[in-house]
RNA sequence: GCCGGAGUGGCGGAACUGGCAGACGCACCAGACUCAAAAUCUGGCGGGGGCAACCUCGUGUGGGUUCGAGUCCCACCUCCGGCACCA
């Protein structure tokens, strides 16, 4: 994933000073002593390895982590977080009987090991593979069950080559409205359009617009991404140039309904239909000095209210419409906005300001000719980069109003009486035909008057801009593009993959063409051809990596068609991926270009499902001790490997999903990790001999006890409800309470010990192997089926139940499952406080929910 | 400003569709073992009152619904996250 730059690319794990001490005896257990056993062992008996012959009879469960930028930093805390949970479930759903995808790679493009490279001159090819072997390490320490035979890497050349196939599809495909979905654009060449009216719908496509560009960063980015680099520090500007942009907008209603069909917290759902920015209204077509000047609005209802119109600034009309007597003035306010950061323009925006173009444009419901203003409150790039203003009941257009002694006129009644600046449903006056309508009418009244005129039409706005998809850096895939005649074309699909040349010096060229621009031999195709100079955003290979881990060596193909149905399609869920774990921050971009990226694929044929990701977890943030964000400068980041170091990889997971929910926010405890930490030689001291070889001297072959076996079933159904309900934190918590009742038995059952050892190895894996090795098994419990809860442990003759006088507890009495209110009540007399609390006082009346509560209510 | 999420002991957190608030862990206190410590084991541990069995208050604040509210409703406060002139 896509990462904030960090500085300085050297793996700089190490262990801290201290963090090597073990003082006395062993607090519990010696980790050291088989976790990198069984790490070699399930490595070489290929243990978690999905063969791509597989039974397909059997369900599947497709377990995702969002991949890791490989920083030079090293593995972070935060990772195992979300990396455990998948691991618990993909371990769960084995035993289980699934079979699983679990896999993990690298989002190994991006600008620090650019930046890296510029610094000391070191390829980012080098930095790149330096880091990823020492996240491979720290990951394999941790003992997580991936399949490593499926790595995959963005950067390798048979990954960009499909990366770089894919962008050739969005090339040579477009969106047609009618059948609401991408095709081929041969179609439309089979119709006849000429060159120029398929390029201009082609689904990647080229643009002069302005875009963002940093010229210290030398590149140019997407709207989206600018606030978090002008945050770093960087300087980002205005300027056209020509850019490669990816017609998402074409899919925002179905990337706005297809998130009905999928399993993700609400609150990002939320987040991704904010983004898209859906508005219903109405364009509005004003006459401007002959030219038909559209406007988009909502409230069609309040057009008579309209008292004048802004254009944005860069609107491309002002230069022609602006009176000889205003140029000055119009001139000056232009160079002033261009001027200006976004910064400045949107958040210190307190005073609205504006000039007039000295043009007047009319107003098509009632003939009233109004002045046309230039302001940069009002966005080039939304709608048609101009409104009509009502001021009566637009707060932005009030406040300009008031400014500049621009007439008000209140067109909609408020509820509650006439309002100035009310922005609600009312109801509408003042304004001729729609007299006395409620705004929902209004609007429709309006609407459909002027479609009948041709002066408006009904219009659905999205706030989702076109993907800026080109950026000017070496570390990142080359388009497959070749220029010639001032025109584009694509390079064959044979030549793929394009890979970067080879180059010493990765400054910014100040270029915009970018630092490729210095390889003339590699620029040079042919005589006459150029290739593009522009790669790819680092989205690019985070949008398909999951499509790729089904079939990570496939050289005929992005991934076969029977393991893509297989992996991605036999949930018979609109999404593929049937669990996707990561973190909030991706959120809307990764996840909007994404699903963008698949549903374009989905529709030209190459996917079975019209979604990637059928549930989506976010992991929440893991703050330093002393409860703020971890950071270098604060001094409070832990270091994974000292943690393994010091307590193991077994107590590291476990903590980590101790800790509380996984998607909550939570403040890390090195005592916390101490507290598992003895827990788990609690556990190892149940089952193995303290020291040395075998077995406790408890552990039998007695037959279990009936309590016994209440207590082992009671875990088993708590810790498997837990797992499936992802609240790891309550399933340890129910393996401790469990240690805590069996430690006290004089004789241990192996009946009851073995399957409690299952019961831990998804969350401590290395221990429960070696627990299960001890116990006489000769392979690993990693195929062992899970044990299962049986009712005829849990279910219970009688019951408790709490007893209330007046609604305060009493007590509590146990009572036959079945009994009735009366035998209830005669119960709950013996009990002495209650007894009390009834003294002299007539039972009034008797609450009684079997099972649950007895409530008399007494006068 | 708008949109989300969350406020429970000293701390992290439990509490199924309203039904014994504080599971589990940390910290702390006491005890056992030890020359002593570490480790381990046992017990205690929300506030106030009582020798005690018990009584009483208590889930951000103020109201409400209910036999009964951490849980539902209304109003507010605080913190965190996102968007930010989107017409």
């Amino acid at each position: 994933m896509p990462r904030r730059p960090k500085t300085g690319t050297t793996a700089g794990s190490g262990a801290g000073p201290g963090h090597h001490r073990w003082t006395g005896t062993m607090a519990g257990y010696d980790f050291s002593a088989f976790e990198a056993k069984w790490q070699a062992y399930w490595a070489e008996h290929g243990t978690f390895r999905t063969p791509a012959e597989i039974d397909r009879s059997r369900p599947k469960f497709y377990v995702l982590d969002m991949f890791p930028y490989p920083s030079g930093a090293g593995l972070h805390v935060g990772h195992p977080e979300g990396y455990t949970a998948t691991d618990i479930l993909a371990r769960y759903k084995k035993m289980r009987g699934f079979n699983v995808l679990h896999p993990m790679g690298w989002d190994a493009f991006g600008l620090p090991a650019e930046q890296y490279a510029i610094k000391t001159g070191q390829h980012p090819r080098a930095t790149t593979e330096a880091n990823v072997a020492t996240f491979r390490r720290q990951l394999q320490a941790l003992g997580f069950a991936y399949d490593w035979d499926r790595e995959i890497n963005t950067t390798d050349p048979g990954y960009v080559r499909w990366t770089q196939w894919i962008f050739l599809q969005l090339y040579h495909a477009w969106f047609d409205p009618e059948a609401n979905r991408a095709r081929p654009v041969s179609v439309l060449e089979e119709r006849g359009w000429t060159r120029d009216q398929i390029d201009a719908v082609r689904l990647a496509y080229v643009s002069e617009a302005p875009v963002n560009w940093s010229p210290d960063l030398g590149t140019v980015l997407a709207n989206e991404e600018v606030e978090e680099w002008r945050a770093k520090g960087h300087t980002v500007e205005r300027r056209p140039l020509r850019q490669w942009m990816l017609r998402i907008t074409a899919f925002a209603q179905r990337l706005l309904d297809d998130l009905d069909g999928l399993d993700w917290p609400e609150s990002i759902k939320l987040l991704q239909k904010n983004w898209i920015g859906r508005s219903e209204g109405a364009e509005v077509v004003f006459d401007l000095g002959g030219r038909e000047l559209t406007v988009f609005t909502t409230r069609p209802d309040t057009l008579f209210g309209a008292t004048y119109m802004v254009l944005a600034p860069e609107h491309p009309w002002v230069e022609e419409i602006t009176a000889p007597e205003q140029r000055a003035t119009v001139d000056a306010y232009r160079r002033a906005c261009a001027a200006k950061t976004d910064l400045e323009r949107g958040d210190l925006n307190k005073e609205k300001t504006g000039v007039f173009t000295g043009a007047t444009a009319v107003n098509p419901v009632n003939g009233e000719a109004i002045p046309v203003w230039i302001a940069d409150y009002v966005m080039m790039g939304y709608g048609t980069g101009a409104i009509m203003a009502v001021p009566g009941h637009d707060t932005r257009d009030l406040e300009f109003a008031r400014t500049f002694g621009l007439p008000v006129r209140l067109v909609v009644r408020a509820p509650d009486g006439e309002s100035e600046g009310f922005t609600g449903d009312g109801t509408s006056v003042n304004s001729g035909f729609l007299d006395g309508q409620p705004t929902p009418q209004a609007k429709e009244a309006m609407t459909q008057w002027l479609e009948a005129r041709g002066k408006g039409r009904r219009k659905v706005q999205f706030k989702l801009r076109d993907w800026l998809f080109s950026r000017q850096r070496y570390w990142g895939e080359p388009f497959p593009i070749l220029w010639e005649d001032g025109r584009h074309r694509a390079l064959p699909e044979s030549e793929l993959p394009v890979l970067p040349p080879d180059l010493e010096d990765f400054r910014p060229t100040g270029d915009p063409r970018g630092p490729l621009a210095r390889a003339e031999d590699w620029i040079r195709y042919s005589d006459t051809a150029r290739r593009e100079t522009n790669t790819m955003p680092q989205w690019a290979g985070s949008c398909w990596y999951y499509l790729r881990y089904i079939d990570p060596r496939n050289e005929e193909r992005l991934v076969s068609k029977e393991a893509e149905a297989y992996w991605m399609g036999a949930s018979g869920t609109p999404g593929g991926v049937d669990l996707y774990v990561g973190g909030t921050e991706h959120a809307v971009l990764h996840l909007l270009y994404a699903r963008f990226w698949h549903k374009a694929l989905y529709d030209l044929g190459h996917l079975s499902t019209p979604e990637p990701f059928q549930r989506l977890v976010n992991q929440g943030l893991i703050l330093g001790e002393d409860g703020r964000k971890m950071s270098k400068s604060l001094g409070n980041v832990i270091n994974p490997d000292d943690v393994i170091h010091r307590y193991g990889a077994d107590a590291l997971r476990l903590y980590e999903m101790f800790m509380g929910p996984l998607e909550q926010v939570k403040p890390w405890s090195m005592r916390g990790v101490e507290g598992v930490y003895r827990f788990l030689g609690r556990f190892w001291r149940l089952v193995g001999h303290d020291e040395g070889e075998g077995l406790a001297a408890e552990v039998s072959d007695a037959a279990p006890t009936d309590e016994q076996m209440r207590t082992l079933h009671a875990a088993i159904r708590k810790v498997t409800d837990d797992i499936e309900g992802m609240r790891f934190n309550t399933a340890i918590s129910a393996l401790m309470e469990f240690v805590n009742a069996a430690t006290p038995w004089p004789s241990r059952p192996r009946a009851v010990l073995e399957p409690a050892v299952l019961l831990l190895s998804p969350f401590a894996p290395h221990l429960a192997e070696e627990l299960w090795e001890r116990l006489g098994h000769g392979e690993s419990l990693a195929t062992a089926p899970w044990p299962e809860a049986e009712d005829r442990w849990l279910a219970s003759d009688t019951v408790e139940v709490a007893v209330q006088v007046n609604g305060k507890t009493r007590g509590a009495v146990s009572v036959p499952k079945d009994a009735d209110a009366a035998a209830a009540v005669a119960a709950a007399r013996e009990i002495p406080a209650v007894a009390r609390q009834l003294e002299g006082k007539a039972i009034r009346k008797e609450i009684y929910v079997p099972g649950r509560i007895l409530n008399l209510i007494v006068k």
